[in-house]
DNA sequence: ACCCCACGCCAC
DNA sequence: AAACGTGGCGTGGGGT
């Protein structure tokens, strides 16, 4: 669990509220950031007493939780299928051309060096090189990835670095990792933390299975080792710009409310502004240039970090805020409605009531403060999310138990430790805002509307709620579905 | 064998 | 580094 404000001095917590339920998976492995009772670390005192009645009586948000438990259960038992002869070759192919990579950065800077160490990496950049010191960290001199983009046409080993780091990275965390974390049944069960993080969102760990590479050629090739079984598919259901659905609601902005009314693109709308292109020529990268302007604006980025993040000068980067808060203007009313309202209960919550409290508000360092505002505007939004995706998790889990029964008259459920499991049509995976299901062809048609149509009712906003369809044989090689 | 921290970076 | 937020993990470096 992270802390607020991680770069300074004193450490504070996030207080939530307490939770009898902890962590659930096969293989608790090291419980990392959880003890056995599923209590936080750090966090020894409860964040709010309960009185005697919600002592015995669960909110909302608990009830829902308490479900969602039972599916994470399910899914860490079912687990999914990695392709570890792909993993195999991808490691070798991988490997090869780290050695190559390696091998020419030592034979231009002239000896070997950890390229894993940013210790031994900073001597080499800005003693021997005598490159410029970009930005510092706590402790030296910052060698991150946009700090290695601006020295790249300042020498040529550093074009490699960049290589190196990316392709390093992909291999160490990925390809040789996700192997050791697969059982004699070939899969992998990753644990699921129903109450992971302080919004309300899932985690998962042991492996991580929420952060699988995706950008580029070679996260697609990761992902193509997540595989369905023989004579079964995978199915993946997506919430198309969710947390800009949200906004529209809690914030009830005109511009955002037309916009989906319509059924309109804003994330390929930002790009088409930021790149000057129609919004119909926009390509998949460009979309995620224009997503990441348009949550990072939303939370509070400003335009010296957004200046740097699109490579434009500042004044370009204010113009674009600004031009952000004019077309969506109910968006800064909302904002401040939110810091007055958590500034006097201490707390904010999501349209389900989930709670967050924020000590942080009320500090006396105002960097402190102002972390406390961001997380406090993002709460909202990104729990209402968790609160929707859950609700249809448990709705979708009593559907596909209903759908087996039909369309099957044996018995096609395993009872495992009074956990319903299906064998037909498995929820394997979420990914904050996707779903990813395991099952036969048979009845995908009718698995995916329904699954589309849980997930878009789940909660009920003044704006609609879209979710894309997709299957594959794995997940790196997901098609559209339609109807 | 386990722990910590800093750095860096993957995803949503 | 920074006035986007939410996470988890691998490595290096140091320690028990
Ligand atoms: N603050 C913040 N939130 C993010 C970021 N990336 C993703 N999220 C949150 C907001 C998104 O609505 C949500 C789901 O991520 P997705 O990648 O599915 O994006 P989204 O649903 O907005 O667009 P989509 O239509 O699915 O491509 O996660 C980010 O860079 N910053
Ligand atoms: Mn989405
Ligand atoms: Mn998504």
């Amino acid at each position: 669990m992270k802390s607020l404000f991680e770069g300074l001095e004193f450490k504070s917590l996030i207080s939530r509220i307490p939770s009898a339920r902890g962590p659930v998976g096969l293989y608790p492995r090291p419980m990392s950031s959880l003890d056995a009772a599923g209590t936080r670390r750090g966090a020894p005192a409860p964040a709010t007493p309960r009185d005697a009645a919600s002592l015995a009586t669960l909110n909302v948000t608990e009830e829902l939780d308490k479900q969602v438990t039972l599916i994470l259960q399910k899914m860490s038992t079912t687990g999914i299928i990695v392709d570890l002869q792909f993993l195999k070759g991808l490691s070798k192919d991988w490997s090869k051309k780290l050695q190559d990579i390696e091998q020419q950065i030592y034979s231009i800077i002239g000896h070997q060096v950890n390229l894993n160490s940013p210790k031994q990496l900073q001597v080499v950049l800005f003693d021997e090189l005598k490159l410029p010191v970009v930005r510092k960290t706590k402790t030296g001199r910052s060698t991150d990835e946009d700090t290695l983009r601006e020295l790249a046409p300042s020498h040529p080993m550093i074009p490699l670095l960049l290589q190196y780091r990316q392709l390093f990275k992909l291999v160490s965390t990925y390809v040789d990792a996700l192997p050791r974390f697969v059982g004699s049944d070939g899969r992998v069960h990753s644990t699921f933390n129903v109450e992971g993080a302080a919004t309300g969102r899932l985690s998962s760990q042991n492996p991580n299975l929420q952060n699988i590479p995706v950008k580029g050629e070679m996260g697609g090739e990761i992902r193509k080792a997540f595989v369905a079984p023989i004579g079964k598919i995978l199915l993946a259901a997506d919430y198309s710009q969710i947390e800009l659905r949200i906004l529209a609601h809690l914030a009830q902005d005109p511009g955002l409310i037309k916009a989906f009314n319509e059924g309109l693109d804003i994330h390929a709308a930002t790009a088409s502004k930021i790149f000057n292109v129609p919004v119909e020529k926009v390509t998949k990268e460009q979309r995620m240039v224009g997503k990441t302007m348009n949550f990072a604006t939303l939370y509070g980025q400003g335009a010296h970090a957004l200046a740097r993040q699109l490579g434009v000068d500042y004044a370009t980067a204010q113009k674009y805020i600004e031009e952000y808060f004019a077309q969506f203007p109910k968006v800064r009313v909302w904002k401040a409605e939110v810091l007055e309202n958590a500034k006097r209960n201490g707390y904010v919550e999501t349209l389900w009531g989930r709670k967050r409290y924020i000590p942080e508000l009320s500090a006396a360092n105002r960097q402190i403060q102002a972390f406390g505002e961001r997380a406090a505007i993002n709460h909202p939004v990104q729990g209402t999310a968790a609160d929707m995706i859950k609700k249809a998790m448990v709705e979708i889990d009593k559907s596909l138990l209903n759908i087996v029964d039909r369309i099957s008259g044996e018995k096609k459920t395993i009872n495992d430790k009074r956990l319903t499991i299906n064998g037909l049509y498995s929820m394997i995976l979420q990914v904050h805002d996707e779903l990813l299901f395991e099952c036969i062809p048979d009845n995908v048609g009718e698995v995916g509307k329904m699954v589309k149509d849980k997930m878009e009712n789940a909660l009920k906003l003044s704006v609609p709620v879209l979710v894309d369809l997709k299957v594959g044989p794995n997940w790196g090689e997901m098609k559209a579905l339609n109807h």
